[in-house]
Formats: C-alpha cells, structure tokens, sequence
RNA sequence: GACCCUAUCGUCUAGUGGUUAGGACACCACCCUUUCACGGUGGCGGCCGGGGUUCGAAUCCCCGUAGGGUCGCCA
C-alpha cells in the first residue's frame, strides 16, 4: 500500500516556521518512500479563516518547493482540487463528521451534554507508537481522571479539531501522521477515536519544536516566527529548506549544505532527532550567503533586480548591460538579497550623500588632495577599466608614499558614499569615468 | 497541580560501553587582501547534577534538576 501522509495547517493568516518544517518532513518522507502528500486545510474555526490567511500558506508551501499531490489549488474552499478523496477544505467536509458523530451516538461511544457532544473516552492508559519518541504510555492528567471524556461536537454545532483531524485523516487514507510533538499528549484521543471508528491508527511521528534562541516557545511574535519573514528579507528558499532540514535531522557525515535532491534520498523518519532545537538566525544567513554565491549568474541577477525593485530602485532606467555589470561585482558579498539596496544603491542613483561624520573623516584635506591627484591621474588614461585603475591607483600611492588603501577609502566614499562595497576598481569602471568625476569632484567641493 | 517528551561546546549536530569527545555556525588571533566579504591557519569552548550497573560509561538503569509540550465547547 502507498505512503500516505499529510499536512494539515489552519488558515491563521502566517505560516510559522515550524509549521513549514513540519509540511517540509511530510514532503521529504513521502519523497523519500515514493508516496503521497496532501495538503488539507483546516479552516474549522471560520471566524479567522480568510482566503487570504489560505494564500500565505500556499504561497509559503510553493515557495519553499514543497509540492502536494492532493490537496487544494487556490485558496478558494469551494475552488478546484486535485485528488480524489476531496474536498480537501474541512469547511467543505461537515456533512462527513455530521455522518460519523451520528454513528458514535448510535454505538453510544458518544453522547449529548448541554446540547455539546461528547466522546466517551476509554478509561485506561493508552499506549502511542512513535516512530521518532518510542512507546508512550500516557496516564490521565488528575484532571482527565476526573472526566476523561472530551467534547468533539460544540453546542452551536460545530465539530472539534480532533474529531475532524481524525475523521478527514481515516477517509482520506492517511498511513503515517507526522506533526509537530505538541499533539504529542493528545494523540491518545486520536487513536481512541479511530479504534471507535473500527479502524487501525496511522502510524505517528511526532518531531520536536523549534525554539527560540534563548529557548522559549517561539510564537506568532517571535522574530523569526514566519516563514514570510524569510520571503520578504531576500533569503533563498533553498538555504530555508537545507537549514530547516538540519534542525533535527543529520546527515551524519559533517556536511552542511546539501542539494534538496540529496536530503530526499537519505531522509527517514526513524533518523528524526528527539529534542527540540533553537533557531539560530546566523547560521541560516551563513548558509544563504553560501546559496547565494554558489548561485548561477542569471538567477542572482533576477533575484538582485527583484530585490532593489522593492527597495524601490528601479533598474529598469538603466541599461542592461550596466545593471549586470554593477551586479555582478556584489556576486559573493552579501548574505541575503535584502542587503543588497544598501550595498549597491550608489550605482542607480544620480545624487550620493555623504554621511557628515563618515565625510568629516575621509575628505580631510589630506585626503582631498590625494582624491585630487587621483582624479588627474585617473584622467590621463586611455583606458577607463579595473585592469588600468588599479595599476594607475597603485602607481600613484608608489609615487605618494602611502599605502593604496590611503587612496582607496576616500575614493570609495567619494564615488558610493559608503566605506564599504564592492571591488573599488570593479566599481569605479562600471560606474564608468563621466560618474566617477562627477562624484570626486563633489566630494572634493564638499565642506561639512 | 497532573501527565508526557527531552538533556553533548553559546547554537545546530556526530557519537549507540573502550574516541586526545569529531564537524558546522558564532566568537577571538594571525595570514591573504583596495574596503567588506571569501579563503587559509590556529584558538576559545561541551557530555546538567547525583547515585548505580560494568574491568570500563557521553553512551545502560534510577533519582534529582532544568527546558519544552499537553490537560478547552482553540487548532
């Protein structure tokens, strides 16, 4: 029989991080098996349940590469699905629950109480088979021991969570549950209601939280909670996936960056680390800055282009060969693209400003006159290329006495306003000589 | 309060009775270098505590402690 397995999020308007990991193991399990993800989603509780709260766990999902097999297509709960055991939206389902609750009642494994329905639970301890925890037998809480029955329809009508995460995982024939281990203690329920709907339990794999840094629960608030955060702040989805994926598994040779391809094929769930693990944001932004150099020319171009587009610079007013030729000289600088409107925003802007403490210090007069002897030399050559800026550059700080970075600083500052940046001479030449004097002789006009 | 899970450098991890406890991120120093990065070399830094079992315990058992989770007419 086929691999079955499932994610099931609730439209709650962002997609937390460990919700993605969470869908991110069902893919790669079901990858790894040759099975079958579904995506369903569980838009019971219809007072926060928007299209829009269903668009940010589709878009998450896609982005990430993490693709379904059965499951909805847009976030229209009465749109299209693909897959035979739809609907795939839980708010098109209640006639299926309304169905399954009327059996229990029938069975007397349920019964109404102030007009709610409740599930009579069974009174001994029941053992859960884990996949990645081992056997655990859960005793009743002194308060479950009180009245281990729970309520799995409310009294306005509305069916409970466990109820329909049982019902939708039994019809659409899902063989193995792996979610996150905060239903660790609830699976009990779980499995006494599948047993009362005459059918054996799927197999579970509950893994372990991402925490915080300082290991708090990480929620909603939390930076770095969602996976829209990396969306928006220029990070690549492969870098998430391969972080996400070392957040709990291993691939025990020591290696960290590992092609997706690769995870899929050594995944298992047996192999799931048992605690749960804090998110370290330095080593994600390391990883994508390995991503991003490692990044073939084009795709860097188009992301970086995507990026100063929503830092508001339009490169559209440039000519192309310009945009990639001062791209191309932050290939290898940055750690994420977000950085990148700061970084090369002096190529698409006609006026630099100088921050006055950072211009107080390199246009001193020491350094204007150097600015100045650069400029004339600089404007003796035939050619205006790295190749020649450099050795003229380097001549001059010979011929000076000082050394080249005495002439570099301020010329940096002078043409880009930062003291930091790409390849000076790379840059000097893309911005091209007409710019390059420009902004020397602004900068040596320059008086705090 | 009860129940459940967990515990190796600051962080992510390798390790399944005998290892100088390995790697990565971060941090520090040096080298390279036009800045920043990259790269290279080196360094700092860990088995939560206490009892057992064993010739021998990071590894097995028990008890503490700590962290996390659950006990809803939320999902």
């Amino acid at each position: 029989m086929s691999i079955r397995v499932r994610f099931a999020p609730s439209p709650t308007g962002f997609l937390h991080i460990g919700g993605a990991r969470t869908a991110l193991f069902n893919w790669l399990y079901a990858r790894h098996v040759g099975g079958h993800l579904i995506l369903r989603i569980e838009d019971t509780d219809t007072a926060r349940n928007t299209q829009a709260a269903v668009d940010v766990i589709l878009h998450g999902l896609r982005w990430l590469g993490v693709n379904w097999d059965e499951g909805p297509l847009t976030s229209d709960a009465t749109g299209p699905y693909k897959g035979d055991r739809g609907p795939y939206y839980q708010s098109q389902r209640q006639e299926n629950y309304r169905l399954r609750v009327e059996a229990l009642l029938a069975r007397d494994m349920a019964y109404e109480h102030e007009g709610a329905v409740r599930f009579r639970m069974p009174r001994e301890p029941i053992v859960v088979p884990d996949l990645i925890v081992g056997e655990v037998r859960r005793e009743l809480t002194d308060r479950e021991a009180r009245d281990p029955d729970f309520v799995i329809v409310r009294s306005d009508g509305q069916p409970v969570f466990h109820l329909v995460n049982v019902i939708d995982d039994l019809e659409m024939g899902i063989t193995h549950v792996i979610r996150g281990e905060d239903h660790l203690s609830n699976t009990p329920k779980h499995i006494a209601l599948f047993r009362a709907f005459g059918v054996a339990p799927p197999v579970y794999a509950h893994i372990p939280l991402i925490l915080n840094p300082d290991g708090s629960k990480m929620s909603k608030r939390d930076q770095g909670a969602s996976l829209s955060t990396y969306l928006e702040e220029g990070y690549t989805p492969e870098a998430v996936v391969n972080y996400l994926c070392l957040l709990g598994w291993s691939p025990k040779d020591n290696r960290e960056i590992l092609p997706v391809r690769e995870i899929i094929d050594r995944f298992d769930l047996s192999q799931i680390l048992r605690h749960n693990a804090r998110f370290d944001m330095a080593k994600l932004q390391w990883m994508n800055a390995e991503y991003m150099r490692a990044m073939n020319p084009d795709r860097f171009y188009e992301l970086c282009v995507h990026a100063l587009a929503k830092a508001g610079i339009d490169t559209n007013r440039f000519p192309l060969s310009y945009v990639k030729a001062a791209l191309d000289t932050c290939h290898g600088k940055l750690k994420t693209f977000a950085e990148l409107g700061g970084y090369a925003g002096f190529y698409f802007t006609d006026e630099i400003s100088w921050d006055t403490e950072a211009a107080a210090k390199g246009f001193t007069a020491e350094g204007r006159d150097r600015l100045r002897r650069l400029r004339n030399a600089f404007g003796a050559l035939p050619e205006f290329t790295a190749l020649h800026l450099e050795a003229c550059l380097k001549n001059l700080a010979g011929q000076l006495g000082v050394k080249v970075g005495a002439l570099v600083h301020p010329a940096r500052l002078a043409c880009t306003g930062k003291t930091v940046g790409p390849s000076l001479y790379h840059l000097l030449e893309v911005l091209g000589r007409d710019k390059v004097f420009e902004r020397v002789d602004r900068a040596l006009a320059w008086n705090g």
